[in-house]
DNA sequence: TATGAATGAGATTTCATTCAT
DNA sequence: CATGAATGAAATCTCATTCAT
């Protein structure tokens, strides 16, 4: 139809170095944190991609499969973050106040997984369970928190809370209003995002900690 | 080939045979859940309602119109019970308390609207919002709680927290493991949810109590 | 395309007694006829019939189940000609020249199934087997021809072959011409087909009885 | 994903390379046999030849030419056998023995000319008469096998048959089983192809001969 | 000669929506 | 209100063929 016919492609370099594939998944990226599964196109995935449609099919063979190879993607940038950020820290309030500023960047700098992942969420989470199992289960963030809390508990800086159910908290804290900030803003009428995401960052932080805390 | 399915459907005319519009709308509620706006299918719906495809246009126009309806009754189910559950309760830890467990049980009877609202989120919220915002933002729960809070700060029985960011941090904690359940049983492999949600409720509370607690 | 919309399709008839399918079925059936299963063109069965293409889809679900209608729809109307064909004839040399008629007959009045079987034949035959032994297997001609030749076999007017080997001889020696006569014609210099036909019925015959009689 | 079949393929470079359009042809006869001109696939011909689709361009310029060089190739083999059938062999009985068996082993030998040729039957003919008139008009079986038979009708050994009738019956009679054999092996219920197809090769020339046969 | 990537045209199938009754 | 059939537009996918290297 529209096709937009690419003008040119600018073809400098030598060969592409395997352009296209990417070039699919990243439009296709888009496609489907804007529409969801069902609701992306192929044509526009093509027309934004600048490739042709058959291209697609030539190189990753149906829709579905495209959805899957994307979502491995922003698994795979997504546990990046996270192993970045699991770097020693020894103390324990000093981790905790990491985590939330790293949730944070995380959505700031990887947005696109929000839509994909809440729809995921929303439809059955199979590809979900499995990305996440197969990538997170035993290492990274999780595993290292569960240690220091429960160091922290031992040490009796930590009341003796249940440490799983703690820390699905914290995180539920710092991801809720990162999820649904449209409707949070509007029905509590927060003007200023950005403030409040600062702000924010301190008071999750303190209120986790305080909640923790013996005394 | 040309599915035939039911056609008994016996229907002896006793009552008023309004009911269609009210099973079409039950069954449009279970089809958007379980696939979204652009995943439904209007063929589906009018099987699983039992209800010529056609009718669903007399009844409701469009694909799109019904799923608005859809929201809409979701939305007043769900106000019935928030307000329901906003009953006075002077008790700043108690009424905590009594909040949790209403999420909880929110999501046992009425979790269809899980899905919908992970998909709206995704997509623009624009439905959401303004579905929220005309029903929420000046009664019932947040306004309440608000009011608790802050009393509570007023009579130093409670830390000088922000009390939104408070609030929004609570309802994280109780909602992100009723939203994201299915990955989080697998990546931390909890086996018995029930068990896990019945003792989550008191540990959530706990956690923001102590989290909000001069000392 | 260019969808021939069908001027006005006459609708005399208090509702059309389930028109469509059956326009379908028979269109569908000579573009098979001319082109096979892999070459038929869904749009032009869609032209052809005079109906909307998803009309096709609604009535049959898929090209590929259309075809298997039409295959049993053909097989049908063989089994048809078979059985009238298997009337009482106690004589067994009448019998056998009433079966070459027969034959003769039936490619003149359902020629398309030629074309169709042929196919078949080439391709596994699993379809072509299934429709035979479902409708043949133990009613009609092979039966009946057998019990006349091992009747006359016992009566001595027949010499001791195998009647089976001798059937499936004959049945070959009617067919074969019926099913290559565009290239025996050719190849032998046959200028007057009908002539041909009419002269090879009664040669037919004539040899296999020939060949059948003890002398 | 990017099928990514054979790619080792070393190909020491020592012969001329030139084997690939052969093994094009072979894949290509195998795979029309299978699949029918229209069914065939290019990509599944490369990939049964280990060769990059475009040499099949480069070698054959299209789809459609490389099927004629499949037929002209099958052609060839058969002449082949033909007129390596047909040398002399002065005894009318025993030359029709011997061209039974011929077309036993002429199946069994070049199999994959059946559905190649059945399908041509099915579609016009067009290529089959072509290359059988210039093929087969004038030399080989046919015209020898008229020329006996006719000589045993001059010498009082044979009726007075039509003889080109006659022999369309023979062959018929040889090739029918052989084209139909299982759809024939289904509806008579014959279990042991093999031993069938050995008996088989008596019965026909028994049954031809007796009907030739003056009395 | 050889290859992997690309393309355009078209094939099959789907689906929201409407029509005739 | 109710239905089965119909429709047009578009979506997904396929495939012969060509291109750049």
């Amino acid at each position: 139809m529209k096709a937009k016919k690419r003008s040119l492609k600018v073809k400098s370099r030598a060969r592409p170095p395997a352009g296209s594939a990417e070039q699919i998944l990243t439009a296709a990226l888009a496609e489907f944190a804007e529409h969801g599964l069902a609701g992306a196109r192929v044509d526009r995935i093509a027309a934004l991609s600048g490739v042709n449609k058959a291209m697609i099919y030539y190189h990753f063979g149906s829709k579905e499969n495209l959805y899957d190879q994307c979502i491995k993607q922003v698994m795979n940038r997504i546990v990046g973050f996270f192993e970045e950020a699991a770097t020693t820290e020894p103390d324990p309030e000093e981790f905790v106040r990491k985590v939330t500023v790293f949730y944070h960047s995380l959505f700031d700098r990887a947005g696109d997984f929000r839509p994909i992942f809440l729809r995921e969420l929303a439809s059955g989470s199979e590809r979900l369970k499995a990305a996440f199992t197969a990538t997170f289960s035993d290492r990274g963030l999780q595993k290292k928190m569960k240690a220091l809390i429960d160091k922290g508990k031992r040490s009796g800086m930590f009341r003796n809370v249940d440490t799983i159910q703690a820390i699905i908290s914290f995180i539920g804290m710092n991801v809720f209003y990162l999820i649904a900030a449209p409707v949070i803003n509007d029905v509590w009428e927060i003007k200023d995002e950005k403030k409040f995401k600062k702000k924010r960052q301190k008071e999750v932080a303190d209120l986790f900690l305080y909640g923790l805390k013996a005394r």
